[in-house]
DNA sequence: AGTGAAGTATGACAAGTGTCATATAAATCC
DNA sequence: GGATTTATATGACACTTGTCATACTTCACT
């Protein structure tokens, strides 16, 4: 199975929905991007193009996953987030605030599906199933920063909060920093963030 | 000038919108989700389908900056806040987590233009457009907050971080209340953002 | 009554969409 | 080395999209 095509085309789409969203990332926009062929695209993906989202979702949710866990771990739960923060800011900078979150596009930007006979029957279940993706990878996220949380000694009620809090301000302000073109929401958020999770942190061990 | 039929075509856009996102509604959807006759698209909006948009994000941008107005000035920042994200709240629960902010959706999801032969040139200049009007509105929620807390004696820079904040985390927020058809984490944000504020302003009374 | 504007109706247009059937090329295995 | 799976190529399909030209209706105003 040659893999580096198909990986070539899920990390592709995730990028093009993650600056225009679902609808407006056709398949062969995915092919014309990645320089992939086109004629593969029904081969690895049999399901078409629900399939392709579906993947491109969970390879978001690692991608993002997998660098917050280790910054988390690797410098405590408040420096760890500043990193995992700037590094957002890099992202949003080196694309001219054109690239945000796949995941996001994706709970936001339903895709409507083929034009043919089936109808809605097939299309409200696809769309659940993206949903339920999406929603997966927001509590994967949010269950990362309440262990780091949790690590620091703060009670699960507030952790879990608290990480809610995190992971949703954080979605919203790269959207509004899209829409502003400027880091500057995501700076002022950022220096917020810290403040209240060092407060909350303060409190556990007094 | 009859301007139901307009109004109905901007209302019923930004609610196709806010569900499913802009480039999943179709000038044909939103006459058949209006009931508004198809021909008269052409007459209420000559330049097309980007002045619909347009039109829809201010709408939308005052449904609800005027109640949030509202709700601050007659309950202060806190309760008033509090009163907003419940109406929130009641949207997402009556329209079991269908419908979210368009607003979002313009800065998310955006719009391709026609496949006509001009192409890409206007294109980019029409979703600039329709990023610095959804900016606008964004701005506007910011400054309507940022007055409320102004008014309980918050300094300025903190006032407008938190601001950024307030609006980042309740679009984020009904994100994720839509993927996880859910209105859990509405409610622990609620939560969180009162607790924040209310510390925030008794710092200022000290 | 009549004139002109505002609104509505209908169909055609060029282009793009996801999907599928078919055909060729490459690579793998016995 | 031939056979079989994997991968790529190409074009056609049924359909939707935004836009436009053209017609018909409605209505206000003189």
């Amino acid at each position: 199975m040659n893999s580096t095509t198909r990986n070539k085309m899920i990390a592709g789409a995730a990028d093009l929905m993650s600056r225009r969203g679902v609808n407006a990332t056709s398949m062969r926009d995915v092919v014309r991007y990645t320089a992939t062929p086109r004629g593969s695209i029904g081969h690895h993906f049999p399901d078409g193009k629900p399939q392709l989202i579906a993947e491109a979702v969970m390879f978001a949710g690692k991608q993002v996953s997998i660098p917050l866990e280790k910054a988390l771990n690797e410098l405590g739960a408040i420096a760890g987030l500043k990193a995992f923060v700037a590094s957002w800011r890099r992202r949003l900078v080196t694309t001219t605030f054109e690239a945000g979150c796949p995941v996001l596009a994706v709970a936001v930007d339903h895709y409507v599906g083929e034009p043919s006979d089936k109808a809605e029957a097939l299309d409200a279940a696809a769309q659940d199933h993206l949903l339920d993706l999406a929603n997966g990878v927001f509590a994967d996220w949010q269950k990362i920063m309440l262990a780091a949380l949790r690590r620091e000694g703060l009670p699960a009620p507030r952790a879990k909060r608290l990480a809610t809090l995190v992971v949703a301000s954080i979605e919203g302000t790269v959207a509004l920093c899209r829409a502003a073109r400027s880091a500057l929401p995501l700076d002022q958020v950022d220096q917020e963030l810290e403040l209240i999770l060092s407060d909350a942190l303060s409190q556990t061990t007094k």
